[in-house]
DNA sequence: TTCCTTCCTGTACTTCGGTACAGTAGCCAG
DNA sequence: CTGGCTACTGTACCGAAGTACAGGAAGGAA
């Protein structure tokens, strides 16, 4: 696998740290900004605020040769908003704070060709018409087992299995308050919303 | 990243010699034996045959567990055929004489959470052109849906995706009070104190 | 016509979940 | 010894979820 040069777009051209931990060489743009890589294999990153459009996209897209890919981090995920970047030859989509292991995932699967969509968009583009909501994300077991604590994985599979935090608390002999900074945690860690999309997660991915 | 094991399923159940090359410890199965895998993270090859529909990888589909992914490697490939497959939740599509070093990386990309989806196929869906009927059921069918009425039902649906009240009434089109009546009445109906529990329900991790 | 079911909606309230501020203690690697 | 990580915990707050009171409208069966 060729070395990848990672190149983050955004309002403020910053590299936030999680990008930075994904990627420590990655390089930080404006909008607006020149993104012409000079070298070597480049996927684009482009930060997309919640609300904007992306008609940008569509633009800078047009300036990139065919071979760089695009792949967009949105501060709030949607459906329609990532149909309307997929149109927009995006490669990857995604939330603007997911877990570097995530953003490594994502990159590695677009820089060999695949792309990477939600099922539920998959879903929603197969049927033609908006009947599933914004995404669980997806997160492979290999990946979601071990980003996480031995701790914080119970918690998860307790969480997953339906229970609430003061029944977690009873079983595993632990204060409430313990429960909720595991989970909380874990949804960091996951970057997922709550704990529903945690045990969509972690129950899509177990046998029973 | 883990060891991938693939199984190669055809009507013969032989690994040709370029699957053979690409992984050296591939599996071959025929259609009908039996494919569940006993340990590992696994990859499901489908050999299709020129003109045989995908009903059987629907079928298959529902046998295998929800992480383990399907790649379709066809005879005769083309966008209708991949549509369909991709409607049964298939995660790759490809030549069944692709190269090794292709089969590779589909086998990469999709072990990692991707998609390999043709670029044409793409762009077919984006523009809505798609015309077949909705994804086969994946989920077996349950004794739940029989006690909700239509709307509770999609509802119930919404909310086992992992949707929030208000990311429901948005999509359906009606007001958040009237989407917290709907679960409601799941919920009563379905005996489940939240929402939850009302996904395990739903999504058949838990039988009601 | 009446009754029932379904869908839709408002007001109001409580509880739970999630987050942010903070802390202690133990363990381990540098 | 120091710093980082993990597990544990408190206080405080806010928003989402869930529940209980209520209502109206439409459609269908008796």
């Amino acid at each position: 696998m060729a070395v990848v040069r990672h190149i983050f777009v955004s309002a403020s051209g910053e590299v936030l740290p999680r990008w930075r931990e994904a990627f420590p060489k990655a390089v930080g743009r404006r909008f607006g900004e020149a993104v012409s890589p000079d070298s070597g294999f480049v996927v684009v990153w482009w930060r997309l605020p919640a609300g904007k459009g992306v008609e940008s996209i569509a633009d800078v897209r047009t300036t990139l040769a065919a071979d760089v890919p695009i792949i967009v981090l949105s501060d709030m995920p949607g459906d329609d908003e990532a149909e309307a970047c997929f149109a927009a030859a995006v490669r990857g989509y995604g939330n603007t704070h997911s877990v570097p292991a995530l953003l490594k995932q994502i990159a590695d699967v677009v820089a060999q060709g695949g792309l990477w969509i939600g099922e539920s968009l998959m879903q929603r583009l197969l049927r033609g018409v908006a009947q599933i909501p914004p995404p669980a994300p997806i997160a492979q077991p290999a990946v979601w087992d071990e980003l996480l604590t031995e701790r914080e994985r119970e918690v998860a599979q307790v969480v997953a299995a339906g229970a609430s935090n003061k029944e977690i608390a009873r079983e595993l002999g632990i204060t409430e308050r313990t429960v909720k900074a595991h989970v909380g945690a874990v949804l960091d860690k996951l970057g997922v919303r709550d704990r529903l999309q945690l045990a969509l997660v972690v129950n899509g991915h177990r046998r029973n």
